[in-house]
DNA sequence: ATGAAAGCGCTAACAA
DNA sequence: TTGTTAGCGCTTTCAT
């Protein structure tokens, strides 16, 4: 067999070979119709010559670059990675590359990959968004097909969103904890968190507990600023006797901030963490957590922005589930 | 101003709006020579029109994809949720798109993924690889730039890589536990940890201990492997003081499995694990570990593929360091 | 059922 | 310095 230097095979090579025109060779390989000796004759040319189809001459003559990106705001956090997860093993049976951008939550770096992806041609996006409504105008303006992942920006209801089910689990947490006598709740909440927060209010009003504003704490994304807001958090209140946080990084500075200042678990304060990690078990006590399921998330928002029918589709509320360990106990 | 309804706006609108040839919009663009009153009014068009260049007729132009293309074994594990981000934010710096791919640590995928990326005309991918060296050489026969990350396939000395030491972590981990008197020490290690055994058996020969197969035990990458290795390693002998786990998955099963079975840490064993953990500290006792920057793996991985140089590079090995916390005593 | 030919948006020769 | 032109590899009319 003759193998020739470094020159890619393209479908003109695949034709000649087969003694048929191009037009013939792309047919029978996108399935179109083809007497079955021509079919036969192309796809054995194609095989033997090991022919791979550019997606570049593809896509360039579709105008549009198959494949989904996916923006989350920090694939370093395992909720994001197991998200992650749930995406890149959709696409894959589906054959589809994915493209992957981190935010580290702030809009403005989510804007420029916006602008990267809408450069690529990408005309599918999964994002866990962090910036407002009017972000993702361009990218609706140019015909992007967008799901929003785990949470979505305030005023964009004209795009489907998989989501958990954050009222309710909120709504458990608070109740549980109030239910073993814990009155002084404090949230400990991160960006984007606002559909926690309304839950906590609202559950708190519920139960006739007062909300107190100094026990409602938001940290960003990093985990310094998440331990300070923990840690301000205890100094400030001491009285304060169980704490909501709402995700595995504030969880884990929570414990922290908690081992620092010499709080015991449960005695001394209760915590709920929002998203279930491996360590949680390992952590002692073992945490109580609220299960989100993070790969279930990523898988249906990438089935569904593969859909055609993505544009009009209401949302997807997956739900949650609180797993009782050892961080909570009765007010002290 | 006039929007036109879906018309994407390309280099010819912006010619025509700056009464140039297209060429010379291109030349200004990509900063070629053009006079500076030219200049001004090409810019000047493309920002009245926010014109922005279709990737996709420069790519098949160029027959390359810019973009930089990456494969990890498992993104829901935070040593490759760091790697990862490494190489996210290196690329985002040089405004490059990265494509992303979990191979599971399984060849057959990882050939996949690698058809995958060729199809996209992808030239350069940066690769924490599982399969052998033959895997690897369609990708380079095509041409690809390709640089491995925190481990390479044995007998690919051909293509550069950014590794941690390894040997040395392994070395001074061991040593640390022959130190506090241990003898019957066990490496819990991961697939493709060929150096790190290979290590592990060379620093006991130095230090004059008795290699025990029985003591060496290899798990797949997934959790219960991990789990069940673990566990068996601990039923099976009982008479272990001590466990080195290759990564932070199997350090994890490890804590789980003593735990299990009523092994306290660290009077009846002393776990050391690779890889440092924000959960490491919230262990109870906190995890003695062997720190490896994954994010600088990833990030210098990223700076190599980029360089045009990278095809004839050295290995590039990233300190370890050994951080004492306390997950081991002396022998009991 | 098949082939010829026209582009998709861009860059790089080559001319002027 | 600038414009004209020829493709990159593919899909898709439009004839045949």
């Amino acid at each position: 067999m003759k193998v020739s230097g470094h020159h890619r095979i393209t479908i003109k090579d695949v034709a000649a070979a087969a003694g048929v025109g191009v037009a013939t060779v792309s047919r029978v390989l996108s399935g179109g119709s083809a007497s079955p000796e021509t079919r036969e004759r192309v796809l054995a040319a194609a095989a033997r010559l090991d022919y791979r189809p550019s997606a570049l001459g593809r896509n360039l003559r579709q105008r549009r670059t198959g494949g989904i990106a996916l923006l989350v705001p920090d694939i370093t956090d395992t909720f994001y990675g197991r998200l992650t997860e749930g995406v890149l093993s959709c696409a894959r049976s589906a054959g589809e590359p994915v493209m992957i951008g981190a935010t580290g939550d702030d809009p403005e770096l989510e804007a420029e990959l916006i602008g990267t992806f809408l450069e690529q041609s990408v005309d599918r996006v999964i994002a866990v968004p962090c910036g407002d409504a009017d972000t993702w105008t361009p990218a609706l303006r140019a015909g992007l097909t967008v799901v929003f992942a785990h949470r979505r920006p305030p005023g964009r209801d004209d795009v489907p969103a998989v989501l958990s089910d954050d009222r309710l689990g909120v709504r458990t947490a608070v109740e549980y904890l109030a239910g073993l006598g814990h009155r002084r709740i404090a949230y400990l909440g991160g960006p984007g968190q606002g559909p926690r927060l309304r839950a906590f209010r609202d559950t708190l009003a519920a139960l006739g507990i007062t909300l107190d504003d100094e026990l409602v704490v938001s940290a960003r994304a990093a985990r310094d600023s998440a331990y300070a807001a923990a840690s301000g958090l205890f100094q400030h209140r001491p009285d304060l006797t169980a704490v909501l946080a709402g995700g595995n990084v504030l969880g884990e500075a929570a414990v922290l901030a908690a081992r620092e200042l010499d709080l015991r678990l449960p005695r001394d304060v209760s915590i709920v963490m929002f998203d279930d990690v491996p360590w949680a078990e390992l952590c002692s006590p073992p945490l109580t957590v609220i299960a989100q399921p993070a790969q279930d998330i990523g898988y249906r928002a990438a089935e569904l922005v593969m859909r055609e029918s993505a544009r009009r589709t209401r949302d997807t509320v997956l739900p949650t589930e609180l797993l009782v360990r050892g961080s909570c106990g009765p007010r002290r």
